[in-house]
DNA sequence: TATGAATGAGCTTTCATTCAT
DNA sequence: AATGAATGAAAGCTCATTCAT
């Protein structure tokens, strides 16, 4: 049932900082493959160098081991947001930049878009359950934030609309594209990941948010 | 041992279509409630007046359960879809007008977008599954071209984008608010949902998508 | 790890009530043998001829099915205490004869008294959980009132104590022989459940509560 | 992962007798309120200065834990029956004097009697295992049989018993107080350690014991 | 004398499904 | 057209214990 443990390597070594990481990525795959309910605590163990006891013994249970994944996964997209750099940009520039950012992140990190998308379905739950989480603030929104004054001041965006509500207008398009890749895919016949489409969405995304500022 | 199958009315009085009418109900809230593989057969049967071995009868297993309810769900948005009626309007309003019969769908389906974002979760695959849901076309994406067509003739948009990119951007905002509702209310504190915001946000989708198209 | 279920006999050949009593059987024995945390489900179903997954079916899990045999070994005894017949006794001979009940009933179900010292380790939470088990009532204590009633009217016990420390007396000598036997005989050297010896503590129980209950 | 040993003082700040004597206090309380299948060497370990190393470096497993807390138990209740003074009493009031020193110490040991309940429902195996118990040998059943032979000399006592059947009908008395607590009071709606009740119990413990051995 | 890290084996329980009529 | 009883397979989790220094 469990593959001999003399196969793996022993216990990653005795490196407790490696063996956490590898748990946490291996679980990053399965849960985003297959949802909460639907991942294999089995399954993860038969990818890693560990075995399965080895994650209770890091993480408690599936559970916590769920929200140490989104705990990841926050974290990182949140550190992008804060090495954002928009600083010798004009108004429409820089929120273009900043909403391309998003557009760049969720690419390259379809797993954390994944993650959301079940949280959701889980009625956030986890991520309610983690302090780390909400202590990591929102810089993508404080950024905008000011952005969006500048933008005011200087007569750029004649639309008063507050920092939340752009960032959901961008983060929908953004998450979109990502998490509903396949029923629209099926449906209409569009692979919305299609590289070649991919600046033609990245440009329609910055003309998007800067035409809905710039108009009113 | 399960539920006495004495204290359920007998077999939904021996009406076939309303028994399957009501498994497909129950179904429907179960599967939106807790995801595919979190759903449990058990859970709904006790929510019915049949018995689970109902569901086997009729529906064969779990997958065709679940496949049967996306049809139907698709069923219900298409047919609103091909019911909208755009003919007086110029092509800004008429726009705007789809936009927001997707807006106003979603917003009184939540179980619908909930199903969309399980059957992402898994690839898709189930509704690769079902010829029904491909033979309903897409009503709306139909309707949008001509709107877009009449808009490019008369010089009101002035965008050169395809029907299927447009609704792209329109079901991003309506998706994105409800699918996303948990994770970005407990991250920003902010419920998208709030009857008190609907009209903004009602009036922010149209504004966008209609500022999109006139820009250019 | 679970044996072959084809070689038990199907399902106790659909006999849902003759199912039911062989797990209480088997679970009984394993219980008493073990305590409710040593005993093992597996161990039950190894001595079945149904398998592990039908004491889940019957009984919904280990802690149930503990409560359903204390409920059985409790009906067991609460019933052999109303058939009792001392109506042709005189008081003393009333007593002497309620006493030995106990006595040879603590005797001839030496897993009740098991079950009843590890329900005591366990707190008395199970029993607790049981309306089944405080609705049969005490037969043995109103037996006794009305025999210590009628020894006081004839004169012939002079103690004035009530019904339930009575009873207390008589269950703490049978008790102890059975529930103690093990530690008593190891550190004593005497075993209270040697056939030879029966004869005698069954005579001194006797002998010890009229004594009692005439002195004073 | 264990609960950081930094924050436990480091090892009971080198003094080993103490170690191990924190150890055995822990694991009566833990043994005496679970049962040794249910006690769990981590709870243990939780409740202590040391980590759960410790048990196995200082005793070598759960189970010789066990019979080291049994050993510590039996070696205080030997003791004080060793202590016991009767000299200046005739024999009915010694034998109650006796009596009430059981009745005494398991009063105000109520552990003692739960971990005797516990190793009786393991078959006392583990004091069978324990050269040091035997060793203790029964000073109460010393002094009773000298009690018992003054008092028999002297008249008083009619009744021919030995000391251990003496002494067995007193421990029945006391152990089933203490050790049927929880199941009597529940059946029974009487709470058998009431402290409003506790001089009844012990009045009627000698009258019950002096009445046995006076008649005849 | 002491200890942080790791773990094999086995536990209770769950789940979608089928048997037999 | 319908159903009561049963179940194989596997899931998540726990526990006393040992490794390696």
């Amino acid at each position: 049932m469990q593959s001999s443990p003399a196969a793996k390597r022993s216990a990653a070594e005795r490196d407790p900082e490696r063996t956490r990481n590898e748990i946490l990525e291996v679980a990053t795959r399965e849960f985003a493959a297959k949802g909460y309910s639907g991942a294999r605590v089995d399954d993860m163990a038969e990818r890693m160098r560990t075995t399965k006891r080895m994650i209770y013994y890091y993480f408690g249970g599936k559970e916590q081991l769920f929200i140490a994944v989104l705990e990841r996964a926050y974290t990182t997209i949140r550190s992008a947001e804060r090495d954002v750099d928009v600083d010798g940009l004009g108004p429409a520039a820089a929120l273009r930049r900043l909403a391309e950012l998003t557009f760049d992140h969720h690419e390259s990190h379809p797993d954390f878009l994944r993650l959301v998308s079940i949280e959701n379905i889980h009625h956030a739950e986890h991520i309610a359950k983690s302090p780390a989480i909400a202590e990591l603030g929102s810089p993508a929104i404080d950024v905008l934030a000011r952005i969006l004054a500048r933008g005011r001041a200087e007569g750029v965006f004649r639309r008063d609309v507050d920092a939340t509500d752009v960032h959901m207008m961008i983060s929908a398009f953004c998450v979109f594209r990502i998490a509903n890749r396949h029923t629209f895919g099926t449906l209409f016949d569009r692979d919305l990941l299609d590289p070649a489409l991919r600046e033609r969405y990245r440009t329609m995304l910055g003309d998007m948010i800067v035409d809905y500022m710039s108009t009113g």
